[in-house]
RNA sequence: GGAGGGGUUCCCGAGUGGCCAAAGGGAACAGACUGUAAAUCUGUCGGCGUAAGCCUUCGGAGGUUCGAAUCCUCCCCCCUCCA
């Protein structure tokens, strides 16, 4: 048995608030098996590396012996968590559902142990609550306390609008709490009212209230917003290795720090020491920035994959290699190369063709690196491989 | 139900008859510098065309005009206040 201050140690790194610890310190110490909770979206069913976030904290849990419940929000999806668009979503069909969560299971299951994982669905006990049942959730809080969320209060402030059926996601993530008869709730600090909704209901609903722990939101690759699919700066786990690693590469250094702290399982004292040695000049931070990518690359791909892709990374960027698998585009008749690049899809449209051209970004790697600038150039037949800009390659192949 | 304010190019946002493919900012892309980092500087940033120019775009449909993102009519959508 591991000491109770190791455990908690464990559950708390990278954490941002645990409510109450005093709490889960005696429900650690109980021995008995914990439910712990964390809700997913149903209708986006691939993960990031920010959802990976909260995942990893699952899989503290798991390995502390407890049981994990995956839920997916299939009918608080249907409500949305509240931004401000008041629009109801469409619920998605049985099949949809099913099949998202095949894909999450995919996803969680590289780094949950299925032994010790649940996935339940809210529309399994939300869809059998009557309009009688609603109304009694509905009078378990109060109006007031409702408005102590930060986006409500702040809609109110400003006179925006706050239709009442956004009330409800809060009431019913709480009421999954109840159902589930959680002893923990993960979340985003960003769900913080939403997983304090469900300890008052709890006890509302005569349990003992859930244990939170709220975790960082991890910045996507532009390092200001955070990730997201929609915002497009995000890494999904089930990217090619390739993508992956060259992702990580990209990010800003002060990034890799936040990367390294919410995402790696070097200890913090580790992490700290290649900070001090990277501003003492004794570590490029490039190096640094190698070493998360190949971590985290691992952890979805395995080593060797990472290994490779460190390799080819370098090959390609620091020593101008080519890559291997790149495009292939046959010219059978006369093409100038703004067709190439158009035809080939390098290029959206053959004005950007045209600009690129004109703003040298049109290198043959194998022929000195000469730029190709004129817009109407023809290739005499043969092999060249054309590199666009910074990370755009085609092999480009000539019949006559 | 009444009064008012809006819908502009990827996003924000200026423009209120021609000089508007539409200011400015952001994002993005390219070049320089580098470590495919950041910062900075430079350039590009609807489509076709070597170009002149042509075509498409300012919520939708019509209309006025030599000419409309800008004016008129109808419609759709969003927001605020009053009830």
């Amino acid at each position: 048995m591991i000491p109770v201050e190791e455990q908690l140690a464990l559950i708390k790194r990278g954490a941002v608030e645990v409510i109450e610890e005093k709490e889960l310190v005696e429900k650690i110490k109980t021995r008995k098996v914990l439910r712990v909770k964390a809700g997913f979206d149903p209708t986006a069913p691939d993960l990031h590396l920010g959802h990976t976030v909260l995942i990893h904290k699952l899989r503290h849990f798991q390995e502390l012996g407890h049981q994990v419940i995956f839920l997916i929000g299939d009918f608080t999806g249907m409500i949305g968590d509240p931004t401000g668009k008041s629009e109801t979503r469409k619920k998605l069909t049985r099949e949809e559902v099913l099949k998202n969560a095949e894909t999450y299971k995919e996803q969680i299951f590289k780094i949950l142990d299925p032994e010790k994982t649940e996935i339940a669905f809210n529309s399994s006990w939300m869809d059998k609550f009557s309009a009688a049942d609603f109304v009694e959730l509905c009078s378990k809080y109060t109006v007031a306390r409702m408005m102590e969320r930060d986006d409500f209060s702040k809609r109110w402030k400003e006179n925006r609008p706050i239709s009442i059926h956004e009330f409800l996601y809060p009431l019913v993530q709480g009421y999954d709490s109840v159902a589930l008869q959680a002893d923990v709730e993960l979340g985003g600090t960003d769900q913080k009212f939403n997983l304090l909704v469900g300890r008052a209901l709890q006890r509302e609903y005569g349990q003992e209230p859930q244990v939170i722990l709220t975790m960082p939101i991890l910045e996507g690759l532009d390092g200001v917003q955070k990730m997201s699919k929609s915002l497009g700066n995000y890494i999904g786990i089930t990217e090619p290795a390739k993508d992956m690693f060259g992702k990580l590469m990209s990010i800003s250094d002060e990034l890799m720090w936040r990367y390294y702290e919410l995402l790696s399982s070097k200890s913090m004292a580790e992490i700290e020491k290649m900070k001090e040695q990277v501003s003492k000049g004794e570590l490029h931070p490039k190096k640094c920035k190698e070493e998360l990518a190949l971590e985290i690359t691992t952890r979805y791909h395995g080593v060797e994959a990472a290994r490779k892709e460190l390799e080819a990374f370098n090959l390609v960027f620091a020593k101008g290699n080519i890559p291997e698998d790149i495009p292939v585009f046959e010219v059978k008749e006369k093409k100038t190369i703004v067709d190439i690049l158009f035809e080939s899809g390098l290029c959206k449209s053959k004005g950007e063709a045209k600009r690129l051209c004109i703003q040298k970004a049109i290198h043959l790697p194998e022929r000195d690196n000469q730029s190709i600038t004129a817009i109407d150039f023809v290739f005499e037949p043969g092999e060249y491989v054309l590199k666009v800009g910074k990370k755009r390659f085609l092999k480009v192949i000539v019949d006559k």
